[in-house]
DNA sequence: TTAAATTTTTAGTCTAATCTAAATTTATAA
DNA sequence: TTATAAATTTAGATTAGACTAAAAATTTAA
């Protein structure tokens, strides 16, 4: 069994892997879960001796399978807490990530499995991020961001990259909410901001936010 | 804040002093926690020390209200999240405990709120035990005889007003424990004895023995 | 009312996870 | 291609919580 801050470690590799893709550096996860680099180093030894790492001094790290499973689980469990949250008890999308970090760590195989049934077996959490089954599986869903799109594309509001209450609060009250239709007008050329139609309304928004959006063309 | 560890000595010690009453030794607790008497000493001093009990040195433990109050809160959420499991995701009132046991930890109290309304304000959890409000306070338990519900009527099984061990065998050999949930079926008109359902079966009890099993509704 | 048994506390270690400061390796730039 | 900067690791400490063994206090029993 893993302890909690093993989990963390593992979860965040797995994100800044890009899913497990890409080796990660010492500082990133240093930053991403908020400790010092050399926190860091103890604690990719350790994981690495355990065989959910590959570690090579200096040279940053990637998940091995066995370490990729146990992220995906983590994650598969926070993701679907979050809907819980939102569907069931009435959170709104930017208030349920925190309390998710703390349940996504409860370990009971039979509790999930039975939140999902209750749940009506969720493909998707309320930021539009995939829940994978219980077998590690995603099935996919091929995102692009807006930022990516060009003059003239429509597609649907399908996911963000960006979490944070302030960015999903900034989109909330302009109206960019999943499941939204919005077409690209315009890219303004010198800072990148990106003119949208949706709602029937024109909206601009700016390159970073841009990036943070995913559309499902 | 307090510790995950700090919550359990807290709760043992509610428990133990039959609800913040009475005085608690220190072997009680290492018992109950499972853990060495010296690690109890310990805790104990740091639970002084932060004012959560009354810590005289080889005389025992007593909450102080700071910590009775503390006690309360897990224990109102562990018996809210043990509804939601039964109610909601379909365990038995026998697989619920050890989940709950984590569970009990998550720290939000909009989270609670949330769930307890999405339960419907429960009183008592799957085993009868009362789950207490959110300013600590506990419903003083109704308790109605059998033989004076309705037929249709549901409720848990809290107490016995007849103690014979003829009874309490009788009792225990129909299934029809403390905590267990009925319905009246029927009563017969000429005897007056109950036909019930328990653990998702008939059984029939004697007008005698309607009169002295105590219900909380 | 002493002596023995039990309970509780103290003293000293241990492990997981963290930190600061210093050393080492790798990357970058003159 | 060196020198400097940045990233990473090592060394040494710290904190929470738990353990063993030994000492001290309390309780029980002769
Ligand atoms: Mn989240
Ligand atoms: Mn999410
Ligand atoms: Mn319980
Ligand atoms: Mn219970």
């Amino acid at each position: 069994m893993h302890s909690l801050t093993e989990e963390n470690y593992l979860k965040s590799i797995y994100h800044l892997s890009n899913d497990g893709g890409t080796a990660v550096s010492t500082n990133n996860i240093a930053e991403a879960i908020n400790t010092k680099a050399s926190s860091v180093t103890d604690m990719l030894k350790k994981l690495a001796e355990k065989g959910l790492i590959n570690y090579i001094k200096y040279q940053g790290v990637t998940l091995t399978d066995k370490g990729k499973g146990t992220a995906i689980d983590i994650v598969r469990k926070h993701r679907l807490w979050e809907v819980f949250l939102v569907e069931k008890l009435n959170f709104k999308w930017d208030e349920v990530h925190d309390i998710a970090e703390e349940l996504e760590h409860i370990k009971s195989d039979i509790l999930i499995e039975r939140l999902e049934e209750f749940l009506g077996n969720p493909k998707v959490d309320p930021h539009g991020d995939l829940i994978p089954d219980k077998y590690g599986k995603f099935n996919k869903k091929e995102l692009v961001r807006i930022s990516k799109m060009e003059v003239g594309q429509s597609g649907t509001i399908s996911g963000v990259s960006e979490h944070s209450a302030s960015f999903l609060q900034y989109l909330e009250k302009n109206g960019l909410t999943l499941g939204k239709k919005i077409t690209v007008l315009d890219v303004i050329e010198f800072d990148s901001s990106v003119i949208l139609e949706v709602n029937n309304k024109e909206a601009t928004i700016s390159r970073e936010a841009a990036k943070n959006l995913l559309i499902l063309l």
